[in-house]
DNA sequence: TTGAAAGCGCTACCAC
DNA sequence: GTGGTAGCGCTTTCAA
């Protein structure tokens, strides 16, 4: 074949200009009022060699590079990784590619890929924040790159973020354990300051203080989560007249269930669970776990359409979006 | 800061050319007999000013992009997920991004992404491959793109790929389960002549034929997953003799489970269950799962490897290296 | 030791 | 209706 089919080698071949052949190739004959007839035989040619034009030029010329980039908490946890396929897909129909890394929650790293991101001229953000790294974010929008945040938020009013009703949801589903008769309800949870977190630990404690009840909160670091079991164990043991739990993230969940098993306590008898995230594993658990299960492919359509809208008409005039959807909660037995 | 910093801005600014300036930057200083006096100018001012050179200037001209295409059959499963976590980390300390979609294990949308990623010039690709795109994968590689195959292999001297070994694994399972006194073990696989999935039956077919067992084989396909439950449910019914099943993939081990279940079958009195991967649910499912789990990290590990040396030494000449990792089979409740 | 200049392939302004 | 051409920002030959 051509070793190197150019626009100009066709422009050259076809005896007309490089001019007109980008022109018919952007579809832009129309506008430019090209003749049919030319249009025809750019394209026929075009096809023929199975020219394609190169992005990377085009790239530099239009400073677009249709690509997205995703950053994550860890690309191997299920909830994150649904996000991504999702938003993988929606991006892939609309001709931009995406681009992930995990931060494994820290912000240093998080910086690291903004700055790498920025170096690749990505058109565009979906960012699942660690803490601390607001500032990061809010010079990105100011440097007028569009930037989407996920699953929790920052509070700034030029941000648009995506997220659910994390308190709400965790007060309700703390309220049915309590209705139910639980009268010593412990959440386990992340020590992070991020909004998701903060959260539902409101939403725990608002409901125990409406019930007067006793409040048991274990706070375990995402670089220690390994360790958890440990600590849920200590914590089991230690207050065995916790007679409910609630746990604020999947994997915390599971941790969990590991101790609890360690420990022997039977679910709902002894303890009922309750965990935030639907997870396959708590459907087929004996007993089944319930669960606050969120909407995770709506999370990653919303977050990917406000991109892509941005995107499309350079719409950042439009006043940031703050996305809070509801959630469910999955009764299974482990809370009956 | 500056609106546009590019190298010939820091150039005119230093009062130097952009060629300096570029020997500097990309660490040419010495080998071009650069005063070290002009360099220590050079980095402090490029320093001082934050400046970035423009990477895809820099691909438009080099003609490599430090991207690796990265193709699985589903991101959002926790196997294809955990190779992409680990592949992600190693290219990012060497300098590469990973652009990543997912198959759905369906050629044309394969073809239609190695096309993709053609134009995008990713440097090298990554791909774990539906059946019937071997042309093209052979096309990528005599076009001089290093390419890996991970999870299954392709019969071509030209091509890595790094895979376990997926029969004599099955194999093993398969005669512990016979060891035991299961006399009628049935396999429920996908319908696909990918070479894993093929070489998991061969490892089946070898164990029982040795012991002139009985030999029960479903296939389903991976567009009918979903609907697996209701054909092993199926075959469960019309075969009660069938004393033990493998499971070839984890998500057909999962629809096992749930068929199982709805059967109210007792595992493993009536019913022994190994399954091919390993999977949190597995461990935690009671019974507990026996299970074949493949070093995944290794996999992931082999792979880009192998592709970050092809990159490096432009390796194209070295010979195709074909690896089989061993798997571990973990005996839990489900095969005692 | 350093610099001028030629592109990489494309788009878009402006001219005809 | 169509074409010339100037860059986008960088690397790299060749010359000085």
């Amino acid at each position: 074949m051509g070793k190197k089919t150019s626009i100009n080698n066709i422009a050259k071949e076809l005896g007309i200009s490089a001019t007109t052949v980008s022109f018919v190739l952007n579809g832009r004959a129309e506008e430019k009022r090209i003749s049919d007839k030319l249009v025809k035989i750019v394209l026929n040619y075009v096809e023929e060699i199975g020219y394609k034009p190169n992005s990377i030029a085009r790239s530099l010329r239009t400073g677009k590079t249709n690509t997205i980039g995703l950053i994550v908490e860890d690309i191997s946890d299920v909830f994150f990784s649904t996000i991504a396929k999702h938003i993988e897909e929606k991006a892939y129909e609309n001709g931009y590619r995406i681009i992930y890394s995990s931060t494994e929650d820290n912000p240093a790293k998080a910086k690291e890929l903004i700055d790498m991101y920025r170096d690749r001229h990505v058109d565009g953000y979906i960012i699942i924040p660690p803490d601390g790294i607001d500032k990061e974010i809010k010079d990105l929008i100011a440097s007028g790159k569009p930037v989407v945040v996920l699953d929790r938020y920052i509070e700034d009013a030029s941000i648009d973020y995506i997220t659910v009703n994390n308190q709400e949801s965790v007060y309700e589903a703390i309220k049915k354990l309590i209705e139910a008769g639980r009268k010593n309800i412990a959440f386990v949870t992340l020590n992070s300051l991020q909004s998701q977190m903060m959260g539902r630990l409101a939403g725990y404690e608002q409901a125990l203080e409406e019930h007067s009840l006793p409040q048991y909160i274990k706070e375990v670091s995402y670089e220690n989560v390994d360790s958890s079991i440990k600590h849920i164990v200590s914590l089991l043991q230690r207050k065995p007249e916790i007679d409910a739990v609630f746990f604020a993230t999947n994997y915390l969940g599971v941790s969990g269930l590991k101790a609890i098993r360690e420990l022997n306590l039977k679910i709902p008898e002894q303890l009922s669970v309750v965990c935030f995230d639907d997870y396959e594993l708590f459907e087929m658990y004996t007993p089944s776990i319930s669960c606050i299960a969120q909407p995770i492919e709506e999370l990653a359509e919303n977050a990917i359409n406000i991109l892509l809208a941005r995107l499309k008409k350079g719409g950042m005039e439009k006043k940031a979006q703050k996305i809070m959807l509801p959630t469910k909660f999955i009764q299974r037995e482990s809370s009956l």
